[in-house]
Order: C-alpha cells, then sequence, then structure tokens
DNA sequence: GTGTGTGAATGTCTTCACAGCT
DNA sequence: AGCTGTGAAGACATTCACACAC
C-alpha cells in the first residue's frame, strides 16, 4: 500500500499501516502530558485509556515501530515520544503556508500546537491587498503575489488552505507548481492535485452531517421498541471508556 | 455494529456501513452543485469523479440507501438529493450550539455550509462575560451560564466545543448533563462522555503530523533507489483522477 | 506475577467483474 | 449498447488470547 513496500519479512519495515499513522498523534499527545508531569513509564492499558483507544490496538501500533516497550513493565515514555515523534518526521521542523486569512486562518495561525511540534508557520497569505502587512498572531500577513517566492525561498512544502470554497483550487494550483506536496485542506471542495501531492480535508460540515446521521438513528431507535433489539443495552463497548475516538483511516497518498 | 442490527437479510436495512455514511455528504455536495446547473441525470462516473472516489465504492454505497439509479441512464439528481438527505436527518433542522467564541468559533458561526444544509447555529456561548451581548455572525454572544438553560429550551442535541483544550471537558460535561448526545470536539482533548454520546473530533495538528509522516516518506523514498522500487512510477492510481479523497472512517459510536 | 509482542481469528471496507435491466 | 446493482475476492483493520520476557 504505501508507495514501494518492498517484500521484507514483516517486523519494522516501512509499511506502517494508514490507520496506525493516524493515531500515532494522538500517542504523542498523552505521552506528552505524561513527560511533563515527569511520569517515567507507562502500561499500554494506561496510555490506551489517556489516548482513547483500546490497549490492544496501542500494543500492535507500537509493534509497527518496534519493540520499545519492556515486559512486565511498561514503555519508557521519554523514549516512546522520541521514537514516535521521529516516525512522524517532528524531529524536523516543517516550514507551512497558510493561505486564506480570515477567522479560520487567523485561528489556525495562533494555534499553539503548531509551533510546539515541528510546525513553523512560514507565511499568512491572503488575496486581499487591505491585510498586507497586519500582524495575525505576531505575522504580518502577505499578499497572495509573494505566494511562489516565499514557497521557493523557505522551501516550504506543507501548505493549508482556509480560503473561501471558490478560490481553494486555484490556490492549490499555485501551491503545487510552486513546489507544495502536501496540503491541509479546510475548503469545502474537493481538490484535483497531480499524482505525488498529498490532501487532506477538514470538513466542518460534513462532520456535522454525520452526527446528524447518528443523533437521527438514536432518535429513531426510541420509538422502535417493536425491533429485537433491548432498549439501549444492546450497544457494544462492554465495560469501560475507551473514547472509540475516531478512527480516520487517511489512505490519502494519492493523485 | 449499529446500535441494533437485526437480521434482517441485507438490502436497505438499518445498517449503512459507517464509511458509506462518512461519504454522504460528499455525494450530497456533488449533487447539490448539479442541482443547482439544473444537470437532471448523472451517471455513477460522473457523480464519483465530481466527488473525489471511484465509481464502483459509489454504487455500493448508493446500493445501501437501495436501488435508486436506472440501469443504462444513471441517477435522478434531485431525486438523490432528497434521499440522501433524507438518510442524514438533514430534512429536519438541528440547532447546534458552539461554545467557545474565539477565532475559530467566530469561523465556525461564520460558516455557510453550516445555516444551508439542515443546521441553525442556536446559540453562541462564551466564558468570557465582556463579549457577552457582542454579536457575531448576526447572533448575541451568551455567557456559559446560560447554557444549560439553552439547551433545554431549544431542544438541542449537538453541541461544538471550540474552547482552549484546558476547558474542553467541563464544557463537554455541562453540554451532556443538560442532554446533548453528539458532540464536534475542535480542542485538542480526549474526551470522556458516557454511553450513547457521540463525540466527533476534528484536529489541526493530528492532521499536520500525518501530513508530515508522508512528507518525510517521500523524501526519503528519494534517496532509497537502492531498493526494488522504480522511482515514482509504482505509485497507485493507474489512471485518472479520483481524489483518493480520504477516506475517514469513524467507528465514533460510542461512549 | 505482570504486561508486552504477536500469530490467528474475526470483522469491515474496497475492488473486481459481470449479470441483468432499460 | 450502456450503466446500475451486487455477489465474490481481496485488502485492510481490529480484537482475541496467550507465549514469553522481565
Amino acid at each position: 500500500m504505501a508507495t514501494g513496500r518492498t517484500h521484507r519479512p514483516a517486523t519494522r519495515s516501512r509499511g506502517i499501516p494508514e490507520a496506525t499513522v493516524a493515531r500515532l498523534p494522538l500517542y504523542l499527545r498523552a505521552l506528552t502530558a505524561l513527560s511533563e508531569r515527569s511520569v517515567p513509564t507507562v502500561s499500554s492499558e494506561e496510555l490506551a485509556a489517556a489516548a482513547g483507544v483500546n490497549s490492544a490496538k496501542l500494543r500492535k501500533d507500537f509493534s509497527y515501530l518496534g519493540s520499545y516497550g519492556t515486559r512486565g513493565v511498561g514503555y519508557d515514555v521519554e523514549y516512546l515520544v522520541y521514537q514516535i515523534s521521529r516516525e512522524l518526521g517532528l524531529t524536523q521542523d516543517w516550514p507551512v503556508v497558510i493561505v486564506g486569512i480570515g477567522n479560520l486562518g487567523a485561528a489556525l495561525a495562533n494555534y499553539g500546537g503548531f509551533a510546539s511540534r515541528g510546525f513553523r508557520v512560514a507565511a499568512l497569505i491572503d488575496a486581499d491587498a487591505g491585510m498586507a502587512g497586519k500582524p495575525v498572531a505576531g505575522i504580518p500577513v502577505q499578499h497572495t503575489d509573494e505566494l511562489e517566492k516565499i514557497i521557493q525561498d523557505d522551501g516550504v512544502s506543507i501548505g493549508v488552505i482556509a480560503t473561501p470554497a471558490g478560490a481553494a483550487q486555484q490556490v492549490c494550483d499555485r501551491l503545487v507548481a510552486a513546489g507544495v506536496t502536501s496540503i491541509l485542506n479546510f475548503a469545502p471542495t474537493v481538490l484535483n492535485v497531480p499524482e505525488g501531492v498529498d490532501v487532506r480535508k477538514v470538513d466542518l460540515s460534513i462532520e456535522l452531517q454525520i452526527l446528524a446521521f447518528h443523533e437521527q438513528r438514536k432518535a429513531g431507535e426510541e420509538a422502535a421498541a417493536d425491533t429485537v433489539v433491548p432498549p439501549v443495552a444492546a450497544r457494544k463497548q462492554p465495560h469501560s471508556t475507551d473514547q472509540g475516538p475516531d478512527g480516520d483511516v487517511p489512505a490519502v497518498m494519492q493523485a
């Protein structure tokens, strides 16, 4: 699945499943919190609870990275933080441009977790000439004309699109032409990109619609006490919390 | 999987796969665009291209809803819009509260796709008393004290959390206690909720980290021309576009 | 005893390929 | 002739359950 999976035996090969990659940031966040509290080691059970997944999944995930735990003891927090950071490529820092500095763009620029985790806002870009020079989150907004120059000068490979839907494809084309190969798209549009460029999208309205679907389902069920289903007891999740967190199976990897 | 799947044969039962549910909003958006251009019918191939998926997947997805197409012809646009809207529960309108009116909350409040698709912003809530009364997107911000009253009076079942991470769990608890059963969480925290409450999370920093992983991989590959992999040709996606869109396999459905 | 690491089993999603309706 | 709808195959992901290391 990954781009070039060689046929190596199995363990520690290149070839971490996408589902696992999507959870690594979650583990990393939980581990960072533990690290700040100076907790030295953690069991899969504890860490899984903090990350909102179940422990078997977590252990399987970690097994793709290598054998970083100690049987009977658990995982060394600092060591794991480092290993996951490295695996995710966060030991280097990635310059990022944000295009479209409306409320959303400003929110992103102000977002703390940005700078803290290997990302650096290289530039804020907006099409409105009136915004040029105005500082947002301490960084002066620049006009779209500067886009190509900035990307090339700073070696930016990750772009964030926070423009209205109508402008997104055009911005995307310019980003890609200038050398960006990963795009995080907040505009509600499907972007067309050439092969080799990754796109991930974040779409508020889609998330809400999915919630509405489940919400509707719940309402329908109350009325349907005629089916074979015991009122509410039949739900999954036998025991504890397990913030069935979400999932998110990217498979972005495309054209 | 779903809450109470009865053992009925197969077709048109309750039991639309989560992966399908996650794509329905995408189809709906593409169909709405076609509808606005007064296109009467569309083939699975065309619609799939517009939504950024492949046509087999789209047909399979629609088959869970029923047989709404016509062989040799395609799908009736208006009819499909209606059927998908109904399936997603968008024919009723859902009052939503947004808690935390910073840049992000304001961006969400201003987001157009909101009102247009069955959602109505019932209230904007912020803990800062200084913001009370100030209009955002034409709606006056209210203080957190009003939270419970608003939820009960308006019968709000969907809440959006756009607060800082530190406040999120507390806000969540209050939302749930007041009757909210679906939560869209923008704060970078794992929320603990009782069984029966759905949580979806949107997390900028996680998305960026996933992009960084793939970005790093690309960089590594260029150097690794020693493996059995032809430089760049081995990538998937044999032919056309197919905005390998993303995926997103929720499985939220839990406690 | 305790908790990791992992084969094997199960479940879910995607893709193929073609029968069957229009 | 064209395009949908869907069984069957394959890929992927999760969960189980236990051997093994500490």
